[in-house]
DNA sequence: TCAAGCGTTGCAAATAATGCAACGACCATT
DNA sequence: AATGGTCGTTGCATTATTTGCAACGCTTGA
């Protein structure tokens, strides 16, 4: 819409591959070199982009604590995030929370594993979301037409042999998933690695949220990771009740 | 120096405070509402920008992987964590790594204490940095004539009795640390807590990061926590070895 | 029913961004 | 030492891009 902006903008995906200096750049953006460097230098003034001792640019500082300030006025995370540490401690195994937004799933909030054992993932990073429980519960709740669409629009990568195949699957999968309430990921995203996974909703309903519990298969069988299932879905259903104002909000820890 | 892209990216710290309507960013922009319009629909389209249900914007899901994909490239990070764990695992306080930059001390990484009582600190978070420890590192080892301009720059907020009180006695302190090669947070911060902390350097001795240890009061007096000085100051240096390419890099995990 | 507030669009005016060409600094090669 | 190449930087004229305005449609509340 604004050409000058959506340029200036282009160039921050371009850095987060990796450092680039100032040709590269206007050529990647297809601008003369002192057009990117202008772009350059205004980012540069907002902290979005550092200089490095060698010249070359890579994205700045003021990011991370953009992203930071940004991560605490999620209000489902800060109510969330107590009702996750409780529910670590009494199963052990790595606890996510992730939203939906704009044809992306994101982790917005993580406990760790007590087991040596932990899986790879991290906060902010999109999910593999053809695939991982919590995506399709958060896919599951989208209006249907929407949710049709996406489902099209989606790439079907074969992490494992047990990847959802393609979008009528993935569709079949996100009914089933809508009609039980839960959901789980056995191996699909990673061959020894399963996940069960339940739905916070909102006060109309609405699913705003979700939570699940991985664990690899060296720790816990699938069989054993599913009898967590009740806990999983009781402590979504907590943090349900806080977020919808139906629960007393007793004594938040600020 | 682009009016265009600069005006756009004033929006994004004024969304950080929370979320804003299209009235409110034209008002605190100074410009009508059909340009804060257009601007927040190129920002829209990058997804730094979302729109929630009840039509507000607030800061959006790219920002988020941005700030994640920076964080990845920062191969300082990734070189020291498996040292800061493992110091952690020795002393089982909390370990903190930082960077400066731009006028900046930032914690780019954090592995918790195993003790109950942990600290508030958060990965991207701006530093305290006329008092915190390796804030005193990062500094002490700036230019002379730029350490110098940055130290009668800043605010020095009297967090407690101990803070730094003024430039003089910053200047002097860093002095000190540039010295001896190590520096402390004697409750500087926040009264109970104290920090020892060691510099990471290049290959060319310039120190490019700082780490610290941190314990409250409650947990280990002042006179116990120096103690650790020395497991601090091994840790710091067997990171700086691996960075600088003197130590050969055995078996990086990927 | 009417009024007020908000987001949205088309348009003409003018400001602000663009590409060019030229300069200086730095590095490596001859 | 001298030369050729690369890279970042600046001033300027051109032109495209952004801007503010006014008007419209919509929802909300009196």
């Amino acid at each position: 819409m604004s050409q000058t902006v959506d340029r200036a903008l282009s160039i921050l995906p371009l850095l987060a591959e990796g450092p680039a200096d100032l040709g590269q750049v206007a050529d990647r953006l297809g601008v003369h070199k002192s057009t990117a460097l202008r772009l350059l230098r205004t980012l540069h003034e907002h902290g979005l982009v550092y200089r490095q001792s060698d010249q070359r640019y890579r994205l700045g500082a003021r990011l991370f604590a953009l992203a930071q300030e940004a991560m605490e006025n999620l209000d489902i995370r800060e109510i969330a995030h107590p009702h996750l540490v409780r529910l670590n401690e009494q199963c052990g195994h790595t606890v996510h929370l992730a939203v939906y937004e704009e044809n992306e799933v994101l982790y917005i909030d993580k406990v760790d594993s007590r087991y040596p054992v932990r899986m790879y993932s991290r906060i902010g990073k999109p999910v593999a979301i053809t695939v991982a429980a919590v995506a399709k519960l958060l896919l599951a709740d989208l209006p249907e037409a929407e949710r049709r669409a996406l489902a099209e629009r989606l790439d079907y990568p074969l992490y494992t042999a047990r990847s959802t195949p393609h979008a009528e699957a993935f569709l079949k999968e996100l009914a089933t998933v809508r009609e039980q309430g839960w959901a789980t990921d056995l191996g699909g995203h990673e061959e020894s690695i399963n996940c069960v996974a339940a739905p916070i909703r909102g006060a109309d309903g609405r699913v705003v949220a979700a939570m699940s519990v991985s664990a690899p298969n060296v720790v816990v069988t699938a069989e054993e990771l599913l009898t967590l299932l009740p806990l999983v879905r009781r402590t979504a259903d907590a943090i349900s009740g806080e977020y919808s104002g139906r629960t007393p909000v007793k004594d938040r820890t600020a």
